[in-house]
DNA sequence: CCAAAAGTGTTCACCGTACACCCATGA
DNA sequence: TCATGGGTGTACGGTGAACACTTTTGG
């Protein structure tokens, strides 16, 4: 712990610098955002993306991921750098700087999230929902839904939103909830099978009182994000 | 101007934050970025992106094309956020996280960029051709021109490169450079002209011992950049 | 046998690509 | 008249979109 006293002098003002996280995750079928409730001031009890102070001697990519697990229990997450927002005003203590990131969860990756340090309490909210945001994190939001869906195009970014197995029906369900329109099924089926991506596991999924669905996974975990 | 002995105190330390710009520009058919010389340590001598710390009141856009402005002369570009870079070493001096930005300018917005306040020395390098730099910024150049190439394909991006009046090879020659290869000249104007984004000036442009050329120029030159 | 979701092919329109010749000008 | 870059149309193949019925299971 560092002594309460010390303080850090430069001969020039500098601002602070954070990062904050916009998680998203596919809960059914419906496009969900993780928001911590803020302990402390100021906007105090307000929703807000989880996030915090860089240290001094770490990577932004690594702050993103350690605020996420301290403050929500989540790790391991795909994670992007988004935008940065740098408005004089956006923070009513001192300057802020925010590198923003956002992060993909697959679905049920963690139903009940853990609230710890600065955050009171966790949440997943519907996107078509959101509560009051701290600060300017509507508007971050608002950003990374647009990368999102703007990368559903041209990405295969879509599979991280699915656990290791899944069937066709429930990727077609992810799409559908991003795009927010009905996808033809045939049509869905024929193009996700022709980018040679993923392969059947063999197993069989039964839910309800109604014909099994194949189950497949993606062949090359770690080269999803290549294919353009 | 701010008393040399006073500084500054904070509870926790701060990084330094700085823009950085990659600007781009095609001369002769060839794609250029604007370097300046660094005229003080560190890299005293090297070549570097224009750029410089933020003012603790100041925006993030706002720094970037002050340091632009100052550095080189170069004012009213097309200028947007690239990425953060804040590795740990990046900078000896002190912890320095850099938004970069990159911005485009029309062919011969600039023929003689002028050197001031920390530069020693401006100027032009075919990018395929360039010098040692830096800090980092060969990393940051080399994912500006990603993005600017990525762009080319789902946005009109390019027409930032272009003067007020410009004629279809140009543009052409334009895409062929960013692009770096050759484009049939049939369906890039077919293409092109669909777009329904540029009209005839009704004037020509006489050039050299043969056919005059068509000048277009851009219909709505706030709108250039929506088209998908 | 009924309800519910899984699974499967073909047709058509449009768009990107390939490709070769005439035109206007200055020297 | 010749050299140089400006300007023009058509044919083909591939890709994305529309569209309906059969299969498998549990109850």
């Amino acid at each position: 712990m560092r002594a309460p006293e010390q303080t850090f002098s430069y001969r020039y003002p500098h601002p602070a610098v954070t990062t904050d996280v916009v998680v998203f995750t596919i809960r059914d079928g419906r496009l969900c955002t993780l928001l911590v409730k803020r302990a402390n001031a100021p906007y105090q009890g307000s929703w807000a993306l989880p996030g915090g102070f860089l240290d001094i001697d770490e990577d932004l990519d690594a702050c993103a991921e350690r605020e996420l697990a301290e403050e929500t229990g989540l790790t391991d997450v795909y994670l992007e750098q988004l935008f940065t927002f740098g408005r004089t005003d956006r923070d009513p203590r001192e300057r802020v700087i925010s590198v923003t990131y956002y992060a993909l969860v697959p679905q049920h990756a963690l139903s009940t999230p853990r609230a710890a340090s600065d955050a009171a309490a966790v949440g997943w909210f519907a996107f078509e929902d959101l509560p009051e945001l701290a600060f300017d994190h509507a508007e971050i939001i608002d950003m990374a839904h647009r990368r999102l869906v703007a990368k559903l195009d041209y990405s295969t970014i879509a599979f991280q939103f699915m656990p290791e197995a899944f069937t066709l029906s429930e990727l077609q369900c992810v799409y559908e909830s991003l795009l927010n329109q009905p996808l033809d099924k045939r049509n869905f089926r024929k193009r996700i099978l022709s980018l040679d991506l993923i392969e059947e596991t063999g197993c069989q999924r039964r839910t309800g009182k109604h014909r099994p669905a194949r189950e497949y996974r993606v062949k090359h975990p770690d080269r999803v994000e290549i294919i353009k």
